[in-house]
DNA sequence: TTAATTAATCGTAATATTGCTATAATATAT
DNA sequence: ATATATTATAGCAATATTACGATTAATTAA
């Protein structure tokens, strides 16, 4: 099959996995990071950067693109991306909601 | 292809990319939510909980395990599974530190 | 021992993902 | 208009993922 039953979940759990899949490739993962590190926006550097070519660096800016994770405005012959900042924080906060949940490890099981 | 070129990247990069992995198919977004709330260790009640079928969920718990993010342990004929405290935290660590990387709006671009 | 219960594994099919080359599209510069 | 530079898309091949039914393994109950 290999098609995810996306009708059997909350909202909830397919927003969070949609966001997951933006951090689950290590390439994505470089990108967001290298992202996060550049003072100004950044374009075909990450071409450069990664190792891989240029329609795989596009096809995963676009990923994250359209997670809405990322931003991309051209300025010229190339364009500029960076982090969409009201995006981020949604997922920062949902992952963090989920991570705070666990703060009692006492209370768990399995000891 | 389809291989990812983990050789490519940081170890860091690939660690985050296994985690995030975790979160990026809602079933096991599912999985780690009712492990969260769950007061108890919980075994099989997934299946129900989810509508996959056993060797679905059995494959995605695998998975987790695999990961290190959640444990199971054998009672009876059952198996009782719950998040890893220490990996838990690990990987909450990292994340944040990733979210963290972003705390400055106004310093970033595409404006 | 035999039956029942539960989870793991095997084998398989369908779909998704990753990555590439080649090409197209877009914008700038000459 | 033509050339250059850069990004996006199309098309493709290889591998990975998701999901299932059927089977096996392991434990408990009768």
């Amino acid at each position: 099959m290999g098609v995810t039953k996306i009708q059997n979940y909350t909202d909830e759990h397919n927003e969070i996995a949609i966001f997951g899949k933006a951090f689950s490739h290590p390439a994505r993962v470089a990108i967001i990071m290298y992202l996060l590190k550049a003072k100004a926006c950044v374009n075909g550097h990450l071409v450069g950067e990664l190792g891989l070519a240029q329609a795989t660096v596009s096809q995963h800016l676009k990923e994250l693109k359209s997670i809405g994770i990322i931003q991309g405005t051209v300025e010229g012959t190339s364009v500029n991306y960076c982090i969409n900042p009201e995006v981020w924080m949604v997922v920062k906060q949902k992952f963090e909601e989920i991570f705070n949940q666990f703060e009692d490890p006492a209370g768990q099981c399995c000891d």
